[in-house]
DNA sequence: TGTATATAGATGCATATGCATTGACATGCG
DNA sequence: CGCATGTCAATGCATATGCATCTATATACA
């Protein structure tokens, strides 16, 4: 599997890759979002996951490893999507120290608008420009790349 | 080339993938540098961009298209830098509304000190869990995901 | 030439993020 | 049980980013 010692050149030029296709990339999909008036992509996530969560809920703990996001920033961005109405917090009944995150009728509701502008930004920003055996390989190296770097 | 419509599984798997890939990565290599007590990625990415200029130095507009940064964001990055010493600022001679930045001697060493860490972090990060194989089927696809992007 | 428009860069103000700490409860262990 | 230690979540404060605007100069063109 690995390589040792100081990164090749073609090490470093895939890493300096990733940094600016993702940051490309994500501005164009955020622009796609902020034309068509809706939440920045990072409540996307947070209503899919909670949505997937279903009735009983999410725990914030839960949410922050499956995000990636660090615990207070979640803390902050929980705060702003209930602040808008799409979520609701209570205290977890079988933990004092916990709370659990349910979605709203309201938050469905915008997941749900939020979708096709998403989609139809990832198909442009990704299958624009790829064919589908490049899309099968990005999607197959970036898999082995986050199971190197989960564990 | 491209697919149409929207998005297939490959497609929407790959988005996310690329997005965590980079989130994670960029957080071992960011925690490398600051581990080592050194200043954050974008400096090293500042302080390249400056210091390949040599001697003419660059205009901060040139900077901003290098490093695909806001303005603001520019601006205010140079003048954190500047204020440890690592380049300089003055009036550009040929265009009264712009300005040079040049590297400093103090700046160079910076830039010279961040390099093994950064390295090394990249290797830990990419050549740790991909062959090379892989490392070149991902510089590639985002070879050309970055040039659908760019044009 | 004079006026409109475009470009370079900085900055005030609002929002978001990072860091450290706190408060509250849970868990382990003598 | 009683205390030390760990975990969950929130928050005060500092720093960074986004947005809108401003100043100054350059460029285009009537």
């Amino acid at each position: 599997m690995a390589m040792s010692g100081k990164p090749s050149e073609t090490v470093i030029r895939a890493w300096a890759r990733l940094l600016r296709a993702q940051r490309l990339a994500l501005a164009d999909v955020e622009a796609a979002l902020k034309k068509a008036g809706l939440p920045p992509l990072i409540w996307y996530d947070a209503l899919l996951e909670i949505e997937r969560a279903g009735e009983n809920g999410v725990r914030p703990f839960e949410l922050e490893r499956a995000m990636l996001l660090a615990q207070y920033n979640l803390s902050r961005l929980l705060d702003r999507i209930e602040h808008e109405g799409y979520i609701e917090r209570e205290a977890a009944r079988d933990d004092g120290r916990g709370r659990i995150v349910r979605m709203t009728e309201k938050g469905r509701a915008m997941r749900r608008k939020m979708w096709p502008v998403y989609a139809r930004a990832i198909e442009t920003v990704i299958g624009r420009s790829l064919t589908s055996e490049q899309v099968a390989a990005l999607d197959g190296a970036l898999g082995s790349l986050i199971e190197g770097l989960t564990r």
